[in-house]
DNA sequence: ATTTTTCATTGATAAAAGTCAACGAGGGCC
DNA sequence: GGCCCTCGTTGACTTTTATCAATGAAAAAT
């Protein structure tokens, strides 16, 4: 309880930063996706315009009325859920383009915490005004509800992850889709910084942060990568792919 | 691959069954909560009636084209996933009132499973025409929004006892959660049958079947359940409850 | 009604991950 | 630039869960 006090007293936020979707270079990969010049500016009157927080800072807490979701437009973000006797889930790692805080829409509460690891840029996407928007601009509520059922069955391969697979193959899964999603953003899918700690892998993983630490470790020895603390480089993308596909001793 | 032909063969689905949202004594909790008697009529109307499975018969299926969703009229279901590799992961149950089949909607093809556990009704729902109606009646459009956050804020919840829990603990966690949710349909919550294998517990839980079998001899052995096979009565709630709380020497 | 198959339970043993502990390296702060 | 504190690594040992295997009970098929 005591241990994050020092970066949340102040809930820094920074409004009144200008954004818009049609100049946005993650339109493709946003909300916006697939909207004419048009209804693209009318998301872009609706956007509360960007908000940028410093590192260790909250975006929403669980316990927050919920109000808005969120894009992210720079920088790294982390979502977890806390339970009353300590336990603390990471859900999710979101990065430049990501939705975050659709956990609030259900009961107008959010239910998650969401932190930038890094210094982060986000567009606010005031609820209530986008479902007014998307009741008029039927591809942008196609594109919300898609968006969201992205995010459930984002959530089906975290439960498949956490509940069929070894230490060894969370970390490659994890891995894996860190370097696809960084790589259709323009950054080296082979080369990257991890952003989170260990313990906070581990929490997403189901693991303890040593096990983490180990299997870094064991990948490194075998040649599949090469790891310097958060610096990552992907040796062999190919062999961490075999580490999904193990005992392929399947009888047709 | 082989195992599960026999229920399979024939996809035997019934059509034509007529329902209406307005008549139901699940609106409550299904998807017309909160519609008035207009618009729930128009909801009536957009219901592509009703269809029968019989138990072991698949909904829909993993690579199935997404037209619709599905709201459990009454019987019992389980979603799963399954990898290349031959993983299965049950993502989870459903029972009356709750809806089915939104992670077709982001690729417009399913990405998981749906199996009746018995035999079954469910109210076919086709989502072009419930985006359409969305669009014209803000309710119904934020209730669905409502619908698909609760099913991301319950997946959180299983990455929750998937990442953090020990066996014991998800168990409790999973037959608290049954009782709960019969309860809110008029059922006993103290005492129900289990319409999943001990195995399909196991998928869902992120355990081996044995674990389950002897977590439940444990939960007899201390009084707290008394199972025998499928038939579950739980004698006492309150201390089930405090196995999820359980190391509560925090120091504050 | 009987046979067959599936499902559940339990025991013995193995494997995986967790825990406890020590040490070392980096990054941020003064 | 140096100090402090957080973070990461590694080792020894424990706990938990999985695996293998056998038996029994119930449900489905004939």
């Amino acid at each position: 309880m005591h241990a994050n006090v020092k970066q949340n007293v102040i809930p820094l936020i920074t409004p009144g930063l200008k954004v818009a979707c049609s100049q946005c270079n993650l339109r493709e990969l946003c909300l916006p996706f697939g909207l004419s010049e048009e209804d693209m500016g009318r998301l872009d009157n609706l956007i509360g315009g960007g908000r940028k927080l410093k590192r260790g800072h909250y975006l929403y807490r669980a316990g927050d009325p919920f109000e808005s979701i969120f894009a992210v437009r720079s920088g790294f973000f982390k979502t977890d859920v806390l339970t009353e006797d300590g336990r603390d889930q990471v859900t999710g790692f979101q990065m430049a383009g990501e939705i975050l805080g659709m956990d609030g829409i259900s009961t107008e509460i959010h239910t998650c915490n969401a932190v930038a690891l890094e210094d982060s840029e986000v567009c606010l996407i005031p609820f209530t005004e986008l479902e007014m928007l998307s009741s008029e601009i039927h591809s942008l509520q196609h594109h919300l509800h898609q968006v969201m059922s992205r995010e459930i069955v984002r959530d089906h391969g975290v439960m498949m992850l956490l509940g069929t697979m070894r230490a060894e193959e969370r970390l490659a899964a994890f891995l894996l889709n860190l370097s696809q999603r960084f790589g259709a953003r323009g950054y080296s899918p082979a080369e990257f910084h991890l952003r989170m700690t260990r313990e906070e892998i581990g929490s997403y993983l189901g693991l303890k942060l040593e096990t983490v630490s180990r299997a870094f470790s064991r990948f490194q020895d075998e040649g599949l990568i090469s790891v310097q603390q958060k610096h990552i480089r992907i040796v062999d993308i190919p062999r961490l792919k075999t580490l999904l596909t193990p005992a392929d001793g399947r009888i047709g």
